[in-house]
RNA sequence: GGAGGGAUGACAGAGCGGCCGAAUGUACCGGUCUUGAAAACCGGCGUGGGCUUGCCCACCGUGGGUUCAAAUCCCACUCCCUCCGCCA
C-alpha cells in the first residue's frame, strides 16, 4: 500500500510517478476525494464520541451525589447523542472501507531507475553471462545433442514423468524420479547451503490464512492464481514470500537486528489461470515448484546493498550451475503491483531453445510493510516502516530444465555440473539408461 | 476429538461496569550523588489516527452484543497451557 500522508502531501509528484505505469491521475484524484470525506466525517463522528463520554462521566457522578433526577436527564441526553454517534461512526467505516480498497487497488509507487514501458517487450536487457565468458569466450553455441527438449530426455532417461504427475494431480504437476528426483533435491540443498553464510534457512507452512494472503498483497488480488483450501480457510503459499513477509507481521523491530535475513524452501502453488495451453510443455509453467527464496527486512540505506546481494546470489547459482543467462531490468508497465524495481533472471534453455525466468528479484521499500505492519525502532525511538527485499535463489522447475538440456552429452547423458557432486553422492552423470 | 485453565504495555503482573490507556515490579532513557561504576533518590518511558499543537479519538487475543458508560457483563471464534483419546 502507498502511503496516504505522501499522496495528500505530494499529490502531483506521486500521480506523475504513478503515471509511469499506466495509472491514471482521475483515480488518484477520486481517492483523495475519498479521504478529505473521509477526514471530515471522523472528526463528526469523534467529536459527538468525545461528548457521549463526558455526558457518562457526569451520569456517574450524579449518581453517586444521589442527584438521581440529573442522571436521568443526562442518561436521555447521552442516549440520543449515542443514536447519532453511531450513525456518524458507520458512515465514517463506510467511507473508510471504500478508501481502503481503493487504496489497495493502487500499485507501488516505482523506483526512478526503473525504465519506462508498458510491458516486457520494454524490459532492458541489463547483460548476459555465459561459461568462459570472463575469458573473452563467446557466447556458446549449442550442438544437436543440447537441441532435444527436457521432456524428452525425461523420458529417455526415466527421470521427469509428466505423465504420471497428471495422472495423480492433473496436467502440470511434475512427478521426478530416480535421478531426477536426486537432481532436484541436490539443487535446493546446494542453494540453501550456499546462502548460510548470512541468511537464516527457514522450513515455513506451507500453507496461509487469508489474513496472512492479505497483508502480503495476495489477496484479494490475485485469488484465481492461488489454490484454497475453503474448509479450513487455508490458502496454498505461491511463494515463501508470503511466510517471510508475514514472520514478523505487527511487529517493532529493533533497528540493531536489521537487516534480517532469511532463505527458505518451499513448494509454489500456482494455477496459472488463464495461461492454459501456452507454454505448458514439461517444466515450462507448472502448477507446483520447489523454489528457494531469499528475503530481507531492512532500513531505506540498507536496501539497495540487500537487493544486491541476493541478485548477486542468485546469479552465482546461475554460474556455478554453468548456465547461461540474461539479466532483466523490468520497465514501470511489467512491475509486480507491490515492486518498486524488480531485476529478472532468464536461463537459456537450449532444448526448447528460450530463455526462461528463473529468479525474480525485487525491492519493495515500504509497500509490504505498511500493510504487513512491520516496523523498527530508531536511534531516537521513534518508528519507521521497514523496507522489504526478496528474490528466488532459484526457482529449480525451469533450472532443472536447463541443467538437464544444457549440459547433455552427444550419448545422451547429463554432464552433472561439479558443485552438485557432493550432493549426488559423488555421482557425476546422469545415464545413459541402462538398455 | 473430549475435559479444564488462560490471553492486559519490552517482560512479569494487578485491575468493585463510571477520571483505567490502565496499579506495581523489572528493564530502558535522562538527572542528582560518586574519581568512576554500582546502589540510592528524582523525572521520563505503549501504538496508531484526526485537527484549531493542545486537545480529541481508537486499541487490554479476534469479532459481535448489552449499557448513558465495557479491560471489566454476555455470545461466538482463534491461539496457548494441563490432562485424556488418537496418531506419522
Amino acid at each position: 500500500m502507498i502511503d496516504l500522508a505522501l499522496l495528500r502531501r505530494e499529490p502531483d509528484a506521486v500521480k506523475a510517478a504513478l503515471a509511469r505505469r499506466g495509472v491514471s491521475s482521475a483515480t488518484m484524484d477520486a481517492i483523495i476525494a475519498l479521504d478529505v470525506e473521509h477526514r471530515g466525517l471522523l472528526q463528526e463522528a469523534e467529536g459527538l464520541r468525545a461528548e457521549v463520554k463526558f455526558l457518562s462521566r457526569l451520569v456517574g457522578e450524579a449518581r453517586r451525589g444521589k442527584d438521581l433526577e440529573t442522571a436521568a436527564l443526562l442518561t436521555e441526553k447521552s442516549r440520543v447523542l449515542g443514536d447519532e454517534e453511531r450513525q456518524a461512526t458507520e458512515a465514517t467505516e463506510r467511507v473508510g472501507a471504500l478508501l481502503r480498497d481503493e487504496l489497495l487497488q493502487v500499485p507501488n509507487i516505482p523506483a526512478d531507475e526503473a525504465p519506462d514501458g508498458d510491458d516486457e517487450k520494454d524490459n532492458v536487457e541489463v547483460r548476459r553471462w555465459w561459461v568462459g565468458m570472463d575469458d573473452g569466450l563467446a557466447l556458446p553455441t549449442y550442438a544437436e545433442h543440447q537441441r532435444v527438449a527436457h521432456w524428452d530426455i525425461g523420458t529417455e532417461l526415466g527421470i521427469l514423468d509428466m505423465e504420471s504427475g497428471a495422472k495423480l494431480a492433473g496436467s502440470m504437476f511434475p512427478l521426478y524420479r530416480g535421478d531426477g528426483a536426486r537432481l532436484l533435491r541436490a539443487l535446493g540443498s546446494f542453494a540453501l547451503d550456499r546462502h548460510r553464510d548470512a541468511y537464516e534457512e527457514i522450513r515455513p507452512p506451507s500453507f496461509a490464512l487469508t489474513e496472512t494472503m492479505m497483508s502480503t498483497g495476495h489477496l484479494p488480488k490475485s485469488a484465481d492464481d492461488m489454490y484454497a483450501i475453503e474448509r479450513d480457510g487455508l490458502w496454498a503459499i505461491p511463494t515463501a514470500e508470503v511466510p517471510l513477509t508475514s514472520m514478523h507481521r505487527g511487529e517493532i523491530l529493533d533497528e540493531a537486528r536489521l537487516p534480517i535475513r532469511l532463505t527458505a524452501q518451499t513448494a509454489c502453488f500456482r494455477r496459472e489461470a488463464g495461461a492454459a495451453g501456452r507454454d505448458t510443455r514439461g517444466l515450462l509453467r507448472v502448477h507446483e515448484f520447489d523454489k528457494v527464496e531469499l528475503f530481507a527486512y531492512c532500513t531505506p540505506e540498507q536496501a539497495e546493498a540487500a537487493h544486491g546481494d541476493i541478485l548477486g546470489r542468485a546469479e552465482g547459482i546461475l554460474q556455478a550451475l554453468g548456465l547461461t543467462y540474461r539479466v532483466l531490468d523490468l520497465c514501470t508497465g511489467d512491475l509486480g503491483t507491490s515492486s518498486a524495481r524488480t531485476i529478472d533472471l532468464e536461463v537459456f534453455s537450449p532444448g526448447v531453445d528460450r530463455w526462461l525466468e528463473v529468479s525474480s528479484v525485487s525491492w519493495f521499500r515500504d509497500f509490504q510493510a505498511r500493510r504487513a505492519n512491520v516496523r523498527y525502532r530508531q536511534g531516537d525511538g521513534s518508528t519507521a516502516l521497514v523496507h522489504t527485499v526478496n528474490g528466488s535463489a532459484l526457482a529449480w522447475a525451469r533450472t532443472w530444465a536447463a541443467v538437464v538440456e544444457t549440459h547433455r552429452q552427444p550419448d545422451g547423458s547429463i554432464r552433472l555440473p561439479d558443485v552438485l557432486r557432493p550432493y549426488l553422492g559423488g555421482q557425476t552423470t546422469i545415464g545413459p539408461k541402462a538398455s
